[in-house]
DNA sequence: ACAACCTTGTTAGATAGCAAACAATATGTC
DNA sequence: GACATATTGTTTGCTATCTAACAAGGTTGT
């Protein structure tokens, strides 16, 4: 992906989108970093303060990432203070993710990332935007596909 | 980028990068795992397999990782005996690498990755591609140079 | 010549990601 | 009820990435 001896064509795209992926992780970690989080932590923050509290079974969905590393994001939060595990009173197994105030008060503090995509893409046109988004919408399921046991 | 709150316009289109990006690592990691290589660590392999010993200091703007990144990298497969670190004659500070004899043969062994990217996105239409790799690039431009101090 | 600076590489500590193996808990099926 | 299976979360160990701080070696300016 991020080669140079394969700079056009079909291979540059993957190249840019590696780039473009690393490049605005960067811009959210250095405005998180003064905060002491990092870029899936302030996603936790973002649904539990959003959207109230959450299983974090559901988490791994909605993040799309491994159980494995929803863990270890959790235990960060947890022991920072932010974010309380409650074990369900009826499934013993799942645990409910709930802002402790701390990480109301914290929540509150944190700046608008929102100008990191208008950096990004503004003034873009939308349908380049848009065909974009479709082609790596596509390459993207076509690769998870082939991911889950797909092949011979 | 991997929240599912603002999964149209704008905003799946760092969502999809992401996506994209971590699958195709995801299928390269699948292929190398049982040579027990990881995807920059082929990178490496592959330049100094293809175009001879090169410094090490060429690897991180060839690559676009930091420093201490390629400290790492190379460090894993000097341990593994695949690549040797040898330091200029010259100039002390400077490492050259070159692969080893058991690098080279392992080298000869590794599967040909093309089948990702054709997996990814063979078929699609060439126009739409290249209007995805313009998208990525000018938005990892932009990104790149407010990274860099730009700011106010 | 010497001090100030620049370049190169490493180390430490952090985030984020994966797979594989394990533990605990539910939920089947018989 | 008991054993097999599925789900949920954790732990371990790996890759890759960054920043920050350090060490050692060159370069430059006066």
């Amino acid at each position: 992906m991020a080669n140079n001896f394969d700079e056009d064509g079909v291979g540059s795209l993957s190249v840019w989108a590696k780039r473009c992926y690393l490049a605005g992780r960067a811009l959210m970690e250095d405005a998180l970093r003064p905060h002491g989080l990092g870029t899936t932590q302030y996603y936790v923050l973002h649904r539990l303060a959003t959207a109230g509290p959450t299983m974090q079974r559901d988490f791994a969905r909605l993040l799309q990432v491994e159980r494995a590393t929803m863990s270890i994001v959790i235990a960060a939060l947890v022991k920072k203070g932010l974010v309380e595990q409650i074990p369900d009173a009826v499934d013993q197994r799942q645990k409910l993710l709930r802002l402790t105030a701390a990480g109301a008060i914290l929540w509150k503090e944190l700046p608008d990332l929102g100008f990191i995509r208008d950096a990004a893409f503004g003034g873009l046109s939308e349908t380049d935007i848009q065909t974009a988004a479709r082609v790596l919408r596509t390459a993207t399921e076509r690769l998870q596909r082939r991911l889950k046991g797909d092949m011979p």
